[in-house]
DNA sequence: TCCACGACTTGACAAATATCAAGCGATTCG
DNA sequence: CGAATCGCTTGATATTTGTCAAGTCGTGGA
């Protein structure tokens, strides 16, 4: 692991205040590695053996049951994921799998556990970091009780054309991917897009223009306390 | 409020370890209250003033969007609630409301906060609740995206037997209430139990008879990962 | 007591969503 | 290059779930 990658990790949040010979303490035994795409990090019913770290690629999150699978989130760069697993000493509760060509740094859970009791910062940045990946789960969790496929589509859309600024959008998932993270089967995702044609929704391969913003919204009733700001 | 009730918040893991000065500490400006059933606490876009502690009886966690409603979670004596988001200072994300009459202890979120940043015990130990927390929705998240609602009953009803012990299960709400927790409507919920009937399940009013737990458990494909233990 | 209301159930119907099948176009790989 | 595969789309159909309406039953007031 060079010195550069360390320092991109350290700059997160949750690390930047550690004592640095805690966080030296911590990256013992820690290793950076590549994986290609479609690679299989962790069932979720392992037990949690390293705190993750994203550097650069892209992860998705998933869990299976009966012969259903779903994805739970999708993980980009840079971020820590199964925090809470490494924290608990228990399964992962969610399988990974890379989308991309990823960088991972691999943490071994215990100096995670050790670093929580050492260093007071870290303490705290784990608070709060784990009190936000509970509210996007709870965010997540409303979307799914309080809204049908289509509104759950058109609130990503708005959600995604505010995050890229431009006049038209694209997609950083492929849509089997996405159809996944919004609950729906792929045949449908592309007849929800069907029916918000009518709504100013225009689809090019990955690329949508959202020529109706104002009748989009009115049909998606987009939540500040749902959809991520 | 009493010693006694004192006593019982302080045996919770999340504040058994705290020095006694920062427990008294935490406590300055709290109060002790008794609400009826049927009240709402507060709702999800309220900012969060208060930690609270149900002591007794019995509040349900649930959110709105368009007209639809749902419920998060039901919480049972003794526990907190909204342990995260007293402790990052922002909305409650989920609105709460009486089921029963209630005993509530209200702890201001500000107090917490620095509770959190003076004693590290407190600190490590709200780690702790929040991933338990965490995984708690996750297993819900799942539930709700890889079962149908006919499986998400058969789950409940073979936890609920097993957490029971007896012959036959009480409910411990009322089915409009469970409707609700499920994700279905209280119509559906009746024709669920309907299905149910040639797996053994047989209903009188809250009273539940399982009859046969092999046929149940091969319909309800029960995982550790998703239903509580 | 008796009435009103609420919880629950059932039926009929509509909406949302999944499944199965087929086909198209682009990419991958031997 | 050519074949195979994969992602996506569309149609037909089935399943799941919700909505509306009606009716029963029990409880809790007036």
């Amino acid at each position: 692991m060079r010195d550069s990658e360390k320092q991109i990790v350290r700059a997160l949040p949750l690390f930047s205040g550690m004592v640095e010979t805690n966080f030296e303490a911590m990256l013992a035994g820690s290793f950076l590695q590549r994986f290609p795409a479609s690679v299989v990090l962790f069932s979720e019913a392992d037990l949690t053996d390293f705190l993750h770290i994203l550097v650069d690629g892209q992860v998705e999150l998933f869990a299976s049951a009966n012969n259903r699978e779903g994805t739970m989130t999708l993980i980009k760069p840079v971020a820590t994921f199964v925090l809470a697993s490494a924290l608990v000493d228990g399964a992962y509760q969610m399988s990974a799998r890379t989308l991309a060509s990823s960088q991972i740094l691999m943490i071994p859970a215990e100096n995670v556990r050790v670093a929580m009791l050492e260093d007071s910062d870290f303490a705290h940045k784990a608070v709060l970091e784990l009190a936000s990946c509970y509210h996007g789960v709870v965010r997540a969790y409303k979307n799914i009780k309080l809204r049908t496929g289509v509104e759950r589509l058109a609130n990503y859309l708005l959600v995604q054309h505010r995050r890229q600024g431009g006049e038209t959008l694209t997609l950083p998932v492929e849509k089997r991917t996405l159809a996944s993270m919004l609950g729906i089967t792929p045949e449908n995702l592309s007849r929800a897009f069907s029916t918000l044609k009518p709504y100013g929704v225009r689809v090019n391969g990955p690329n949508i223009d959202l020529q109706n913003i104002k009748d989009l919204e009115s049909l998606a009733k987009p939540s500040e306390l749902i959809d991520p700001q």
